[in-house]
RNA sequence: GGCCCCGUAGUUCAAUUGAAUAGAAUAUCAGAUUUCGGCUCUGACGGUUACAGGUUUGAAUCCUGUCGGGGUCACCA
C-alpha cells in the first residue's frame, strides 16, 4: 500500500494545478499530524503557498480542501483554521493498512543487511576498576543503537576497545603486589573486577599519604606528586611491562584475566555483547607505526626533543602531541592505529564511537588527523557523544565514594521488582526459575528505559527513587501493558493472520491505535538517523497510552459478536503487542507474557 | 581566560528540527468502571521556554549580547 503522505502529496499537487493553475515544489508540502483539539487526521500547512495562490491563507486552504474532498477518495472532509488545512482521512485507508501489515512479522524493520555496513564501538572500559553507572548509560546506548541500525537495514559490527595497559593499570598491580598478600577472587570470594578495583583505590590512598608526608617535609605539592615512592614504582613497572619483563607480564595477565571474568558477568547481566574485542595492548604499537609512516603528512612536525606533533591551528584547533619524546604513544595515537585496523578489517561506511561528551574535542581531532593522513573513509567517523549522568547529590566522584556500581544497581533494581511483584501476588503458580528471569527483566527494563528515554546528547539526572517507580512513563508500565494484551490474545485464542475486516465499522478508538502503529517505520528511520533510542522509547510509551485508552473505552472485545469487528480489534491487539515487543527489543528490554 | 555544550510546569523529561492554545510523567486534589489483568482510564492545578534585543507571515528552536550551570584545554586515558 502506498504511503499516505505520498498519496496526499500527489493529490495536493494536482489540486494546485486544478485550482490555481500552478505547479508547486513538492518540498514545500508540509504534512503533519493534526493536533488533537482539531478535527482531522493530517494537516497541510498552507503558508508556504500564499505567494503562488495570491490569496489569503483561509481562502487558499478552503479551495484546496474543497478540491481534495470532491476529487480524492482518501479525503472525506476538511476544515481550515488560520493557515492550516486539516484533512479527514477515509477510515478505509486505516483498516486497509492494518490488514496489510497483519502478517508482517517485523513490521517497521528494513530487510536485513540491505544497507551499508557500519561499526558501533561502545563500553571500552579500563581494566583497573569495575563498571559503574556511567558505563551503564554507555552500554545501553551502544547496544540499543546497534539494534536500531540493524533494524534499519544496516549490517552492524559491535566492538569495544579494552584499555588494558598503561600507568593506571600498573597502579592496581603495584598496590596488589605490595599489599595484596596473594589475594585472589577465589580466596576472597570477590568478583575479579571488584578485587582489582579495591587495589586501585588502595594505591590512591597510600599515594596521597606519601604526598602529604613529603609536603610536611617541606616539598611543594608538585614535587611531592612526582617523588612519592609509590608512583615511581608504578612508572618503573610500566617501563618493565613495555620492555617485556616476564614476571610483570605474568602478573598483568593474571590480574586482567580476573577483571575480564568480572566484566563478562556484568555484561551478561546487562544483556550486551560484542562481535569483536580490541585490546589496547595489541594496538598501541600500531598507532605508533602509522604515525611514523605518515611523517610526510602536511602539518606533522618533529620537535627538537624528538616528540612528534600535528599542527591543527588552520582548523581552529590546537597543536596535538602524537608521540612522546621517548617514542612511546599517547591515547590518540592508539586510537589512530585502531581506526586504521578496523577500516582494513571491516571497511565500514560509518564508524560510530559511543563515548561521553567530555571527549568531544578528542574525536574532532581524531577524525581530522585521519583525514589529513589521507584516509577518505575517516569522514565516516562519528562521535556519538552522550551527556554525563548526575546523581541527586551531584556528580559521581570516585574519591568521594559516590560512584554507583553497575552490578549493585542492577541487583537492586531486580530486588525491587521482586518485592513489588510479590506484593501484588499474581505469580503464585509460577516456577521459581521463571520468576527469577521475570524479576530481572522487570528490574532491568525499569533501569534501561529510565536511562534510554532521555535524549542521549543531554546530561541526565539519575534519581534511584524515581528509577524504581513502575507507574507512568516507565519500562514496567509498558511491560505490564504488553502482558495484558497478551492475556487477551491468549484468552480469545486469537491466531492472527490475514482476516477480512473490510466491512467492519471502524471506530475512532480503533483508528487512533492504527495511526500510531502506522508511525512505527518512520520512528525507526528517525531514531536510526539520529542514533537516538530515546525516540523509540517515547514512541513506545505513546503507543501504550493510546492503546490503554482504546482498551478502556472499547466494549469487551472477546464478547464482540460482529466477527469482522472482533477480528479487527484482535488484530489491533496483536499488532500493538508486536510493535511494543519490537520497540522494547530495540532498547534491549525484554517483555514478559505475564507479570 | 580561549573553545565547546546546556538553561522548558515544584521535580524528571517531550516538542516531527521554524508552525496552531509549548505536551507527558510525577506530586497534589477530584472523578470513572454490571467489562477482556485497577500496575487501568478521565479531569483539575501547575509556564513571561534564564534575561534583553534582532530575523521571519510565524521562534523554545535561527542570530547578537548578558547572567547562570557543565565540559575541555596534559609527553593522563
Amino acid at each position: 500500500m502506498e504511503k499516505l503522505e505520498n498519496l496526499l502529496s500527489t493529490a495536493i499537487k494536482e489540486a494546485f494545478v486544478a485550482v490555481f493553475e500552478t505547479g508547486i515544489d513538492e518540498k514545500q508540502i508540509q504534512l503533519q499530524k493534526t493536533r488533537k483539539e482539531f478535527e482531522g487526521d493530517v494537516t497541510l500547512v498552507v503558508f508556504p503557498f500564499l505567494r503562488v495562490t495570491k490569496k489569503g491563507p483561509e481562502q487558499s486552504g478552503e479551495a484546496i480542501g474543497e478540491h481534495l474532498k470532491s476529487n480524492s477518495d482518501l479525503v472525506i472532509g476538511y476544515n481550515v483554521v488560520k493557515g492550516f488545512l486539516n484533512l479527514e482521512i477515509n477510515s478505509i485507508y486505516w483498516s486497509g493498512f492494518l490488514n496489510e501489515i497483519a502478517e508482517i512479522e517485523n513490521f517497521g524493520f528494513e530487510a536485513v543487511n540491505s544497507k551499508d555496513r557500519v561499526m558501533v564501538e561502545y563500553s571500552s572500559p579500563n581494566t583497573n576498576k569495575p563498571l559503574h553507572l556511567g558505563h551503564l548509560r554507555n552500554n545501553f546506548l551502544g547496544n540499543s543503537v546497534a539494534r536500531i541500525l540493524k533494524a534499519n537495514g544496516h549490517e552492524v559490527v559491535k566492538v569495544q576497545i579494552i584499555n588494558d595497559r598503561g600507568i593506571h593499570i600498573c597502579k592496581s598491580m603495584v598496590a596488589w603486589q605490595k599489599y595484596g598478600n596473594g589475594e585472589t577472587p577465589i580466596s576472597t570470594g570477590l568478583k575479579g573486577d571488584k578485587l582489582v578495583g579495591n587495589y586501585y583505590v588502595k594505591f590512591d590512598q597510600v599515594y596521597k599519604e606519601q604526598i602529604a608526608a613529603l609536603v610536611a617535609e617541606g616539598k611543594t605539592e608538585e614535587e611531592a606528586k612526582k617523588q612519592a615512592p609509590l608512583i615511581i614504582e608504578a612508572q618503573e613497572m610500566l617501563l618493565k611491562w613495555e620492555s617485556g619483563d616476564e614476571a610483570i607480564n605474568e602478573l598483568w595477565r593474571t590480574m586482567n584475566s580476573w577483571v575480564y571474568k568480572g566484566f563478562e558477568s556484568t555484561y551478561a547481566t546487562m544483556g550486551v555483547d560484542f562481535d569483536k574485542l580490541y585490546y589496547e595492548s595489541d594496538t598501541y604499537l600500531i598507532g605508533k607505526d602509522k604515525v611514523q609512516e605518515h611523517m610526510d603528512t602536511d602539518s606533522f612536525y618533529e620537535k627538537e626533543d624528538g616528540s612528534i606533533w600535528i599542527n591543527l591551528e588552520a582548523d581552529k584547533l590546537d597543536n596535538k602531541l602524537l608521540l612522546r619524546s621517548d617514542g612511546t604513544s599517547v591515547y590518540i595515537t592508539q586510537d589512530i592505529g585502531t581506526a586504521i585496523i578496523r577500516e582494513e578489517e571491516f571497511a565500514c561506511k560509518n564508524y560510530y564511537y559511543v563515548v561521553g561528551n567530555e571527549q568531544d574535542y578528542h574525536f574532532n581531532v581524531l577524525a581530522l588527523i585521519l583525514q589529513k593522513m589521507g584516509f577518505n573513509w575517516a569522514k565516516g567517523i562519528e562521535h556519538l557523544s552522550y551527556g554525563m549522568v548526575d546523581l541527586p547529590s551531584g556528580k559521581m566522584k570516585s574519591r568521594e565514594g559516590t560512584v554507583v556500581d553497575a552490578d549493585d544497581l542492577m541487583l537492586e533494581m531486580k530486588t525491587t521488582a521482586k518485592e513489588i511483584s510479590e506484593e501484588l501476588g499474581k505469580l503464585e503458580d509460577m516456577e521459581s526459575v521463571e520468576k527469577e528471569t521475570l524479576f530481572w527483566s522487570i528490574g532491568l527494563g525499569a533501569l534501561k528505559y529510565f536511562i534510554l528515554k532521555v535524549d542521549p546528547k543531554k546530561r541526565m539526572l539519575f534519581d534511584p527513587k524515581e528509577s524504581v517507580d513502575f507507574n507512568g512513563n516507565t519500562g514496567p508500565f509498558i511491560q505490564y501493558t504488553y502482558a495484558r494484551v497478551k492475556s487477551i490474545l491468549r484468552k480469545s485464542n486469537f491466531k492472527g493472520g490475514a482476516l477480512d475486516f473490510s466491512n467492519a465499522a471502524v471506530d475512532v478508538e480503533d483508528v487512533n491505535v492504527i495511526k500510531k502503529l502506522y508511525d512505527f517505520p518512520e520512528v525507526i528511520n528517525e531514531s536510526a538517523a539520529l542514533k537516538s533510542p530515546a525516540i523509540i522509547a517515547n514512541y513506545t510509551y505513546e503507543l501504550v497510552k493510546v492503546f490503554n485508552h482504546f482498551y478502556q473505552n472499547t466494549p469487551p472485545i472477546m464478547k464482540e459478536e460482529n466477527e469482522a469487528i472482533r477480528n479487527l480489534r484482535l488484530t489491533i491487539c496483536a499488532k500493538t503487542a508486536q510493535v511494543i515487543s519490537n520497540g522494547m527489543y530495540l532498547l534491549g528490554i525484554d517483555v514478559p507474557e505475564r507479570m
